[in-house]
DNA sequence: ATATTTATTGCAACAATGTTGCAATAAACG
DNA sequence: CGTTTATTGCAACATTGTTGCAATAAATAT
């Protein structure tokens, strides 16, 4: 079974529709398996002959958000951008020249610092945002 | 001397005017360091009888930024806001039940990393941007 | 295959943030 | 006190995101 039919099977069990919409919005977001903006993702619907509605991106973006389906990424251009969740916890290369962005790895580092943010500061760490911007291999 | 007086003079000599709405707008940022948004800046300048139109504040924003004075972080609940550069580099803690943001020092774990990233995927970094998200002392 | 239920969608209207061109204003200088 | 031009305000616009409500279409039962 591929990854993609469990996402469709889960949405189903949960009661959900599963709609050509819903559909098209996880295959265009777990192909590309990059950063997508509200409004690319509308285009890329656009160019698949499934006009949708700015409002029903918007809410179905907060669907699959709220299902733990796909994270939201804000990086420092003033986007907001979107990608499935993957099991493997990552973080993002952003070249600020092409503006290609690329995964990292980062091991448990942070995992370090945010059990010593708890000790010292009595901050109980749940989530973390990290990216790194600079030139990438081509741009350098 | 101040530190803020250090910022007027480099802006003078920069060649620059020291208007009033820009002398208040880096006084707030200056007072405040912490994070404050375009519009909480125009409020508080509008609360110290400066009124300001909101070209001006966002164009006065982009000339801080410019000159390096202020930086640009962009944090989950979908705003951007502005706090003065400071000599020693930080990051956040941000309360996800009462907003409030901390600040908190990393010491060079990044600066490993970074370097590691060059090594291995040859991409220079040049700035990053790293917020944790969860409950503050109080609100755990 | 058809009817029923209601989750999902589209539309209109709105709000907040951010940008641009251009004419008016006011800092800094002689 | 004038002159120069950086800065400002205004109007108009663009983009992103949200809400209420009526229309549509998935999923289920008939």
């Amino acid at each position: 079974m591929l990854e993609i039919d469990g996402i469709f099977e889960k949405i189903k069990s949960d009661g959900h529709r599963l709609t050509k919409i819903r559909k098209a919005m996880i295959g265009i977001l777990f192909a590309d398996k990059c950063l997508l903006s509200a409004s690319e993702i509308r285009a890329r619907l656009s160019a698949s002959g499934l006009a949708a509605d700015r409002t029903t991106v918007y809410r179905e973006l907060g669907f699959l958000l709220g299902k733990n389906i796909i994270k939201e990424i804000r990086i420092a251009d003033r986007k907001t951008y979107y990608e499935i969740v993957s099991p493997e916890h990552h973080h993002h290369l952003v070249c600020t020249k092409c503006n290609r962005v690329q995964e990292i790895a980062m091991g448990n580092h942070l995992k370090r610092q945010e059990d010593r943010i708890y000790r010292n500061e009595k901050f109980k760490v749940l989530a973390h945002s990290l990216e790194f911007y600079g030139l990438c291999r081509n741009c350098r």
